[in-house]
DNA sequence: ATGATTGCAAAGACTTTGCAGTCTC
DNA sequence: GAGACTGCAAAGTCTTTGCAATCAT
């Protein structure tokens, strides 16, 4: 099921760390714009409208935190920036799609990857706890774009 | 067959680039480390022993060409260091294994990936050009350590 | 000759850190 | 009350850029 409010605050609290209202706006952002990659400065800019005080080095350490506690995922497009998703249950077996031409992130759910994953313990010997699959290429509507121009 | 100097040559030449001593150098150091995942520090460190007075800013505009001539492929391991691989056919389809306790990587060849991108291009209409997977965990050595420590 | 390339240093972008004051538990 | 947390500003790391001099073709 999805991750909710009270799950995480219990895990902060078994982990000794304290709910400060800075946190729990964080997290508000995140359970808001689920299923989107924020990076440090969307979440600042969008914690601002609320929290104008809040320091951009506080988000930078309550997205440790929270990828610490298994709250948040951090993910790599390349861009040159963190990016943090959710880490739900439910989200568990997604891949990213990234489009070159637009930018766009598309989301594929999948599971094929738990066959390689097995593959890869038994030939190795390498266990495995987590994974990163990008596809890069370009999205439907971007090759519907190519094709009217020539 | 494995990429060699001769047709790097003779991609640069075709895309209006030259070969400088520098380049050359910077080439010659991947061809001598394949399989290796050199940072541009990395490089920078072997290239100051034949190449003193060489610049760091060179570096990252040689790999920056290299990549974008298909010599090169850019990597990312979330060390906050971008990496790059010699982008060979013999290599296409592998993939990286983290270990999270000693940072060591390990390489699995397989082509698994390739009916997981067939499922996307079918069901998304997704071109895809390139992909990335990395697998995160606890390679075999650690995990005897770990055995013999508890 | 001519435009590409280089080295240097400065600037940029993102992220981390030190510290005194503040707040949660 | 005690230790965790915050905001600010400074510092760190990796990477990019401007520019005059140099080099490959």
């Amino acid at each position: 099921m999805a991750l909710m409010l009270k799950d995480i605050y219990t895990r902060l609290l078994e982990r000794g760390h304290k709910l400060t209202p800075q946190r729990w706006a964080i997290i508000a952002i995140f359970l808001m714009n689920r299923g989107r990659h924020l990076s440090a400065d969307d979440v600042y800019s969008m914690l601002k409208e609320t929290h104008p005080n809040n320091g951009i080095a506080t988000v930078y350490r309550t997205l440790e935190l929270l990828e610490e506690i298994e709250v948040l995922k951090k993910l790599d497009f390349g861009d040159g920036r963190a990016r943090y998703e959710v880490r739900d249950e439910d989200n568990h077996h997604h891949h990213h799609l990234v489009c070159q031409s637009c930018g766009k992130i598309i989301e594929f759910e999948d599971d094929l990857l738990g066959a390689l994953e097995m593959a890869i313990e038994r030939k190795t010997g390498f266990r495995i706890n987590d994974h990163v699959a990008k596809f890069f290429g370009t999205c439907a509507e971007c090759q519907a774009k190519e094709a009217a121009q020539s």
